[in-house]
DNA sequence: AACCCGTGGTA
DNA sequence: TTACCAAGGGT
Protein backbone atom coordinates (compact mmCIF):
# COMPACT_ATOMS: atom_id res chain seq x y z
CA UNK A 1 0.00 0.00 0.00
CA UNK A 2 1.36 3.56 -0.40
CA UNK A 3 1.43 5.77 1.40
CA UNK A 4 -1.02 8.43 1.60
CA UNK A 5 -0.39 12.30 0.37
CA UNK A 6 -1.25 14.06 1.88
CA UNK A 7 -1.76 11.56 4.90
CA UNK A 8 -5.18 10.59 6.14
CA UNK A 9 -6.22 13.24 8.72
CA UNK A 10 -6.40 12.51 12.44
CA UNK A 11 -9.72 13.77 12.43
CA UNK A 12 -10.91 11.54 10.37
CA UNK A 13 -9.82 8.28 12.31
CA UNK A 14 -11.99 9.20 14.76
CA UNK A 15 -14.50 9.35 12.37
CA UNK A 16 -13.41 5.83 10.90
CA UNK A 17 -13.90 4.20 13.68
CA UNK A 18 -17.21 5.68 15.16
CA UNK A 19 -18.83 5.22 11.49
CA UNK A 20 -17.93 1.40 10.87
CA UNK A 21 -18.45 0.63 14.13
CA UNK A 22 -21.95 2.13 14.60
CA UNK A 23 -22.41 0.57 10.93
CA UNK A 24 -21.76 -2.91 11.56
CA UNK A 25 -24.19 -2.81 14.57
CA UNK A 26 -27.39 -2.69 12.24
CA UNK A 27 -25.49 -4.20 9.21
CA UNK A 28 -23.72 -7.13 10.73
CA UNK A 29 -24.69 -10.81 8.91
CA UNK A 30 -26.03 -13.08 11.55
CA UNK A 31 -23.40 -16.08 10.76
CA UNK A 32 -23.46 -19.20 13.11
CA UNK A 33 -19.63 -18.71 13.91
CA UNK A 34 -20.27 -15.28 15.72
CA UNK A 35 -23.30 -16.68 17.84
CA UNK A 36 -21.33 -17.77 20.58
CA UNK A 37 -19.42 -19.99 19.19
CA UNK A 38 -16.64 -22.03 21.23
CA UNK A 39 -12.88 -21.29 19.70
CA UNK A 40 -12.85 -24.57 17.95
CA UNK A 41 -16.21 -23.46 16.21
CA UNK A 42 -14.45 -20.31 15.32
CA UNK A 43 -10.92 -21.60 14.21
CA UNK A 44 -13.24 -24.65 11.99
CA UNK A 45 -14.97 -21.39 10.22
CA UNK A 46 -11.90 -19.49 9.74
CA UNK A 47 -10.12 -22.67 8.13
CA UNK A 48 -13.15 -23.21 5.95
CA UNK A 49 -13.24 -19.45 4.76
CA UNK A 50 -9.65 -19.54 3.56
CA UNK A 51 -10.76 -18.52 0.00
CA UNK A 52 -14.06 -20.14 0.03
CA UNK A 53 -16.92 -17.94 0.40
CA UNK A 54 -19.26 -17.51 3.21
CA UNK A 55 -22.22 -18.85 1.82
CA UNK A 56 -20.75 -22.25 0.37
CA UNK A 57 -18.96 -22.52 3.64
CA UNK A 58 -22.43 -22.80 5.75
CA UNK A 59 -23.77 -26.06 5.65
CA UNK A 60 -20.25 -27.89 5.84
CA UNK A 61 -19.71 -25.77 8.65
CA UNK A 62 -22.62 -26.79 10.40
CA UNK A 63 -22.45 -30.77 9.73
CA UNK A 64 -18.70 -30.72 10.77
CA UNK A 65 -19.23 -29.04 13.71
CA UNK A 66 -22.31 -31.28 14.92
CA UNK A 67 -20.00 -34.34 13.64
CA UNK A 68 -17.01 -33.24 15.59
CA UNK A 69 -17.77 -30.67 18.42
CA UNK A 70 -14.32 -30.63 19.93
CA UNK A 71 -10.71 -31.25 18.41
CA UNK A 72 -10.47 -34.45 19.91
CA UNK A 73 -13.59 -36.16 18.26
CA UNK A 74 -11.68 -35.04 14.96
CA UNK A 75 -8.30 -35.96 15.97
CA UNK A 76 -9.44 -39.70 16.93
CA UNK A 77 -11.28 -39.51 13.57
CA UNK A 78 -9.47 -41.25 10.12
CA UNK A 79 -7.91 -38.11 7.71
CA UNK A 80 -9.92 -39.74 5.33
CA UNK A 81 -13.41 -38.78 6.68
CA UNK A 82 -12.22 -35.05 7.74
CA UNK A 83 -11.30 -34.98 3.60
CA UNK A 84 -14.91 -36.36 3.02
CA UNK A 85 -16.67 -34.24 5.24
CA UNK A 86 -14.76 -31.22 3.40
CA UNK A 87 -16.62 -31.95 0.72
CA UNK A 88 -16.82 -29.37 -2.11
CA UNK A 89 -15.10 -26.66 -0.65
CA UNK A 90 -12.18 -26.66 -2.50
CA UNK A 91 -8.48 -26.70 -1.53
CA UNK A 92 -8.82 -29.94 0.11
CA UNK A 93 -5.44 -29.84 2.20
CA UNK A 94 -7.07 -27.75 4.45
CA UNK A 95 -8.82 -30.55 5.61
CA UNK A 96 -6.14 -32.53 6.12
CA UNK A 97 -4.51 -29.52 8.15
CA UNK A 98 -7.43 -28.59 10.16
CA UNK A 99 -7.29 -32.49 10.98
CA UNK A 100 -3.46 -31.85 12.23
CA UNK A 101 -4.11 -28.85 13.83
CA UNK A 102 -6.96 -30.63 15.80
CA UNK A 103 -4.48 -33.58 17.11
CA UNK A 104 -1.47 -30.96 17.60
CA UNK A 105 -4.21 -29.33 19.99
CA UNK A 106 -4.91 -32.34 21.66
CA UNK A 107 -1.39 -33.44 21.99
CA UNK A 108 -0.11 -29.94 22.99
CA UNK A 109 -2.69 -27.73 24.74
CA UNK A 110 -4.89 -30.66 26.13
CA UNK A 111 -7.73 -30.20 23.64
CA UNK A 112 -7.98 -26.59 23.72
CA UNK A 113 -7.54 -24.44 20.81
CA UNK A 114 -4.43 -22.07 22.73
CA UNK A 115 -4.52 -18.44 22.64
CA UNK A 116 -1.39 -17.04 22.13
CA UNK A 117 -0.65 -16.23 18.40
CA UNK A 118 3.19 -18.18 19.09
CA UNK A 119 1.31 -21.50 19.76
CA UNK A 120 -1.39 -20.93 17.36
CA UNK A 121 0.98 -20.05 14.50
CA UNK A 122 2.37 -23.21 15.22
CA UNK A 123 -0.62 -24.99 14.44
CA UNK A 124 -0.97 -26.57 10.70
CA UNK A 125 -2.71 -24.65 8.75
CA UNK A 126 -2.50 -21.66 10.88
CA UNK A 127 -1.15 -18.00 9.25
CA UNK A 128 -0.66 -14.26 10.01
CA UNK A 129 -4.43 -14.29 9.14
CA UNK A 130 -6.27 -17.21 11.16
CA UNK A 131 -4.19 -17.01 13.69
CA UNK A 132 -5.19 -13.00 13.82
CA UNK A 133 -8.74 -14.03 13.28
CA UNK A 134 -9.24 -16.38 16.57
CA UNK A 135 -7.73 -14.58 18.58
CA UNK A 136 -9.49 -11.60 17.97
CA UNK A 137 -13.20 -13.43 17.25
CA UNK A 138 -12.44 -16.20 19.31
CA UNK A 139 -10.60 -14.79 22.40
CA UNK A 140 -11.38 -11.04 21.90
CA UNK A 141 -7.76 -9.86 21.67
CA UNK A 142 -6.20 -7.18 19.99
CA UNK A 143 -5.11 -8.68 17.17
CA UNK A 144 -4.26 -6.92 13.94
CA UNK A 145 -6.62 -8.86 11.66
CA UNK A 146 -5.47 -8.55 7.90
CA UNK A 147 -7.63 -10.30 5.38
CA UNK A 148 -8.16 -9.16 1.96
CA UNK A 149 -11.47 -7.25 2.81
CA UNK A 150 -9.92 -5.60 5.74
CA UNK A 151 -6.72 -4.69 3.16
CA UNK A 152 -9.01 -3.50 0.44
CA UNK A 153 -10.96 -0.96 3.14
CA UNK A 154 -7.34 0.22 4.15
CA UNK A 155 -6.35 0.72 0.97
CA UNK A 156 -9.15 2.81 -0.31
CA UNK A 157 -10.36 4.56 2.55
CA UNK A 158 -6.72 5.54 3.86
CA UNK A 159 -4.93 5.31 1.17
CA UNK A 160 -6.45 6.30 -2.04
CA UNK A 161 -5.61 3.60 -4.40
CA UNK A 162 -8.09 1.41 -5.54
CA UNK A 163 -6.31 -2.51 -4.50
CA UNK A 164 -3.55 -3.38 -2.16
CA UNK A 165 -0.27 -4.54 -2.94
CA UNK A 166 -0.05 -8.43 -3.96
CA UNK A 167 1.35 -9.11 -0.70
CA UNK A 168 1.26 -7.81 2.63
CA UNK A 169 4.20 -5.34 3.52
CA UNK A 170 5.46 -3.62 6.61
CA UNK A 171 4.00 -0.56 6.11
CA UNK A 172 0.80 -1.87 5.93
CA UNK A 173 0.68 -3.87 8.43
CA UNK A 174 2.31 -0.88 10.81
CA UNK A 175 -1.16 1.16 8.84
CA UNK A 176 -3.13 -1.23 10.33
CA UNK A 177 -1.80 -1.36 13.73
CA UNK A 178 -2.29 2.43 14.19
CA UNK A 179 -5.58 1.82 12.88
CA UNK A 180 -6.78 -0.09 15.50
CA UNK A 181 -8.97 1.52 18.18
CA UNK A 182 -7.93 1.47 21.70
CA UNK A 183 -10.96 -0.12 22.39
CA UNK A 184 -13.17 -2.25 20.20
CA UNK A 185 -10.43 -3.74 18.79
CA UNK A 186 -11.90 -6.92 18.05
CA UNK A 187 -15.46 -5.24 17.19
CA UNK A 188 -13.17 -3.43 14.54
CA UNK A 189 -11.74 -6.38 13.13
CA UNK A 190 -15.20 -7.91 12.44
CA UNK A 191 -16.15 -4.57 11.23
CA UNK A 192 -13.84 -3.69 8.90
CA UNK A 193 -14.19 -7.08 7.27
CA UNK A 194 -17.79 -6.75 6.98
CA UNK A 195 -17.61 -3.37 5.26
CA UNK A 196 -15.17 -4.94 2.36
CA UNK A 197 -17.07 -8.18 2.23
CA UNK A 198 -20.49 -6.27 1.92
CA UNK A 199 -20.08 -2.45 1.11
CA UNK A 200 -16.24 -2.52 -0.24
CA UNK A 201 -16.51 -5.01 -2.49
CA UNK A 202 -13.84 -6.12 -5.10
CA UNK A 203 -15.99 -5.28 -8.03
CA UNK A 204 -18.56 -3.18 -7.68
CA UNK A 205 -18.31 -1.30 -4.31
CA UNK A 206 -21.63 0.20 -2.91
CA UNK A 207 -20.10 3.61 -2.09
CA UNK A 208 -23.83 4.69 -1.67
CA UNK A 209 -24.19 2.34 1.20
CA UNK A 210 -20.48 3.33 2.78
CA UNK A 211 -20.64 4.94 6.14
CA UNK A 212 -17.36 6.21 5.48
CA UNK A 213 -17.72 7.58 2.00
CA UNK A 214 -17.49 11.24 2.86
CA UNK A 215 -13.55 10.27 4.28
CA UNK A 216 -12.78 7.81 1.79
CA UNK A 217 -9.19 8.96 0.17
CA UNK A 218 -10.23 7.08 -3.14
CA UNK A 219 -13.46 8.36 -3.47
CA UNK A 220 -11.80 12.06 -3.15
CA UNK A 221 -9.16 11.17 -5.65
CA UNK A 222 -11.93 10.39 -8.42
CA UNK A 223 -11.56 6.04 -8.04
CA UNK A 224 -8.31 6.29 -9.80
CA UNK A 225 -8.25 2.72 -11.53
CA UNK A 226 -5.30 0.14 -10.12
CA UNK A 227 -1.84 0.93 -11.93
CA UNK A 228 -0.05 -1.88 -9.95
CA UNK A 229 1.78 -4.78 -12.05
CA UNK A 230 -0.95 -7.11 -13.47
CA UNK A 231 -2.46 -9.44 -11.25
CA UNK A 232 -2.62 -13.13 -12.86
CA UNK A 233 -5.17 -14.63 -13.19
CA UNK A 234 -5.95 -18.51 -12.21
CA UNK A 235 -6.25 -20.80 -15.01
CA UNK A 236 -8.00 -23.77 -14.40
CA UNK A 237 -8.64 -25.50 -18.20
CA UNK A 238 -6.09 -28.63 -18.15
CA UNK A 239 -4.19 -27.61 -15.20
CA UNK A 240 -3.38 -30.53 -12.61
CA UNK A 241 -5.69 -28.93 -10.19
CA UNK A 242 -8.47 -29.41 -12.20
CA UNK A 243 -6.83 -33.41 -12.89
CA UNK A 244 -6.60 -33.52 -9.58
CA UNK A 245 -10.00 -32.38 -8.38
CA UNK A 246 -11.70 -34.86 -10.49
CA UNK A 247 -9.71 -37.80 -9.43
CA UNK A 248 -10.37 -36.46 -5.58
CA UNK A 249 -14.48 -36.03 -6.11
CA UNK A 250 -14.90 -39.56 -7.31
CA UNK A 251 -13.09 -41.05 -4.66
CA UNK A 252 -15.03 -38.27 -2.02
CA UNK A 253 -18.27 -39.88 -3.97
CA UNK A 254 -17.21 -43.53 -3.38
CA UNK A 255 -18.19 -45.05 -0.32
CA UNK A 256 -15.03 -47.07 -0.45
CA UNK A 257 -11.57 -47.79 -2.53
CA UNK A 258 -11.95 -47.24 -6.41
CA UNK A 259 -10.63 -49.01 -9.19
CA UNK A 260 -7.54 -47.54 -11.21
CA UNK A 261 -9.77 -48.10 -14.06
CA UNK A 262 -12.58 -45.83 -12.83
CA UNK A 263 -9.80 -43.27 -11.65
CA UNK A 264 -8.41 -43.69 -15.36
CA UNK A 265 -11.68 -42.96 -16.80
CA UNK A 266 -11.41 -39.01 -15.48
CA UNK A 267 -9.05 -37.76 -17.20
CA UNK A 268 -7.69 -38.34 -20.67
CA UNK A 269 -4.03 -37.48 -20.72
CA UNK A 270 -2.27 -40.41 -18.87
CA UNK A 271 0.70 -38.84 -18.28
CA UNK A 272 -0.91 -36.13 -16.37
CA UNK A 273 -3.28 -38.29 -14.75
CA UNK A 274 -0.50 -40.10 -13.09
CA UNK A 275 1.70 -37.40 -11.85
CA UNK A 276 -1.28 -35.85 -10.28
CA UNK A 277 -2.51 -39.16 -8.60
CA UNK A 278 1.04 -39.42 -7.40
CA UNK A 279 0.90 -36.21 -6.14
CA UNK A 280 -2.43 -37.11 -4.00
CA UNK A 281 -0.53 -40.10 -2.54
CA UNK A 282 2.16 -38.04 -1.51
CA UNK A 283 0.03 -35.37 0.17
CA UNK A 284 -1.79 -37.80 2.10
CA UNK A 285 -4.86 -37.14 0.96
CA UNK A 286 -5.25 -40.12 -1.17
CA UNK A 287 -3.71 -43.43 -0.25
CA UNK A 288 -3.24 -46.92 -2.60
CA UNK A 289 -5.35 -50.00 -1.49
CA UNK A 290 -4.38 -53.76 -2.39
CA UNK A 291 -2.91 -53.90 -5.47
CA UNK A 292 -4.70 -52.13 -8.25
CA UNK A 293 -7.36 -49.75 -6.03
CA UNK A 294 -7.13 -46.53 -4.06
CA UNK A 295 -9.56 -44.15 -0.99
CA UNK A 296 -9.15 -41.65 0.44
CA UNK A 297 -6.65 -42.00 3.88
CA UNK A 298 -8.44 -43.97 5.98
CA UNK A 299 -5.84 -45.18 8.63
CA UNK A 300 -5.86 -42.97 12.10
CA UNK A 301 -3.39 -40.37 13.07
CA UNK A 302 -0.27 -42.21 14.73
C1' DA B 1 8.89 -13.73 -4.19
C1' DA B 2 6.43 -16.51 -7.02
C1' DC B 3 3.90 -20.35 -7.57
C1' DC B 4 0.97 -24.17 -6.29
C1' DC B 5 -3.21 -25.71 -4.31
C1' DG B 6 -10.25 -26.39 -5.80
C1' DT B 7 -14.56 -24.85 -6.63
C1' DG B 8 -18.40 -22.24 -8.03
C1' DG B 9 -20.78 -17.73 -8.20
C1' DT B 10 -20.98 -13.37 -10.57
C1' DA B 11 -20.47 -8.95 -13.36
C1' DT C 1 -19.23 -15.80 -22.19
C1' DT C 2 -15.09 -15.31 -19.88
C1' DA C 3 -12.52 -13.46 -16.48
C1' DC C 4 -12.36 -12.31 -11.91
C1' DC C 5 -12.75 -13.31 -7.25
C1' DA C 6 -13.43 -15.52 -2.56
C1' DA C 7 -12.23 -14.51 5.96
C1' DG C 8 -4.88 -17.93 2.82
C1' DG C 9 -1.11 -21.21 3.75
C1' DG C 10 3.00 -23.70 2.51
C1' DT C 11 7.09 -23.99 0.03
Amino acid sequence: MTTPNPPFPVSDLARFHEEVLGWFDDAARDLPWRRDASPWAVMVSEFMLQQTPVARVLPVYAAWLERWPTPADLAAEATGEAVRAWGRLGYPRRALRLHAAAVAIVERHGGEVPHSREELLALPGVGDYTAAAVESFAFGGRAVVLDTNVRRVFARVVSGVQFPAAGVTAAERELATTLVPVADAHRWAAATMELGALVCTARSPRCEECPVADICRWRAAGFPAYDGPARRGQAWDGTDRQCRGRLLALLRDAPGPVEKASLDAVWPDAKQRERCLDGLVADRLVEPVGDDSFALPGHRPR
